[in-house]
DNA sequence: TGTGTGCAGTATGTATACACAGAGTACACG
DNA sequence: CGTGTACTCTGTGTATACATACTGCACACA
């Protein structure tokens, strides 16, 4: 409810509203809550509950940062550890972009670009921590107004450097990329949401 | 008391036992078993209760891996944004080092060492995870028989180089340094653990 | 003898009742 | 008219009772 945008930012999440609403009682919306203010969908108060959290320039900051730790690092490990197999289906991803129209549809095959590679980084904490990162991400991205579409415009071709560097077995051109490709990412993001905003550190 | 080795791995956790134990109900230890296993000290089995987690030698490649990702991205933007108030401090922790005998006093100056680091990274997302990492990683360590000191090889040589790199704001320099410190700290770790063994990657 | 079914026993999942803490408000007093 | 205090109301923190799922064993049957 919280990523459909049906409990908005600052709003408060009282446990047996929801309990109600659900048709259960106290204790697993309780343990739901808690599960939700761990992985940072709610913020708990002592002893008045949770809301839903509001994100200021710097959680973005913050979280676009991260990303570019371990995006970067996840690119450089793939290009050491992926499969021949996960490496043909890096280029098939890239290949299905041209001729895709729709938007959601470029979406899913723009996720599913990163979870390969993610994967090909063998290391389930970094899958774990990178998962959580986006979703916070695109729960900041929907607590804003933004028009159009924000990715789209330079990711096609990042993809594909990413995907060469991995191919070539280059780590730090594929670390190099991935970086690129988030500080892209944070720019378009922050330029929808306000103009003055912190800059990511540059690849060198 | 997971911590403490009060429980030993592979060890059963039952809700009424330490809630007995504790003087409290179940429903606050059901909780705190919960958040335990949110952070990876506990596993939890569907209906079937919490374990404490035994560590497989992949495992411990993980967090490595994912400390020496974050450690040294710390490191890098420590060298962008410390203050000279905690470039100062960084300088005295080091040659507290030199006198210092004791053991425990010594881990002491080590914690304060990488706390300041990661604090001038400014961001608290990144804190959190390593602060998260670096529990699990000793966690880790106290499961297995290790004998003598498992650090203060290199490490004293390691900390300087980095302190002088973030000194100098060389960002790349203070990035490779904190890459060879996780990785003397892993072959370390893992020497004393069993002798064949995955390798990180080595800094170029 | 092997297999499948049924029956406890135990520990978790859920519901509910009660206790407590914090916020807001009304009222009394200076 | 301002300030302090007590009261109430709301919602969380905790305890406990009941329901359910899984395991192991025993027993019957092929």
């Amino acid at each position: 409810m919280i990523l459909a945008g049906e409990i908005r930012p600052g709003e408060p999440v009282y446990e047996v509203h929801y309990a109600k609403l659900l048709g259960m009682s106290r204790t697993p919306v309780r343990e739901a809550l808690q599960s939700l203010a761990r992985d940072g969908y709610l913020e708990e108060l002592p002893d008045r509950g949770c809301v839903v959290p509001t994100r200021s320039a710097d959680d973005i900051r913050e979280f676009f940062e991260m990303r570019q730790i371990l995006e970067s690092a996840a690119a450089r490990l793939a290009a050491q550890r992926a499969t021949d197999e996960e490496i043909a289906r890096l280029k098939s991803l890239c290949d299905a972009y041209v001729g895709e129209g729709d938007l959601s549809r470029w979406q899913e095959i723009g996720a599913q670009f990163h979870a390969v590679i993610v994967a090909a980084a063998r290391n389930r904490r970094l899958v774990q921590e990178l998962a959580s990162l986006r979703t916070q991400i695109d729960l900041s991205r929907r607590s804003v107004i933004h028009a159009g579409d924000p990715w789209r415009e330079a990711a096609v071709d990042d993809h594909r450097a990413i995907c060469e560097a991995i191919a070539a077995r280059d780590e730090e051109a594929a670390y190099a990329a991935a970086e690129r490709h988030v500080i892209h990412s944070y720019e378009t993001t922050i330029r929808a949401w306000q103009p003055a905003s912190l800059s990511l550190r540059k690849s060198s």
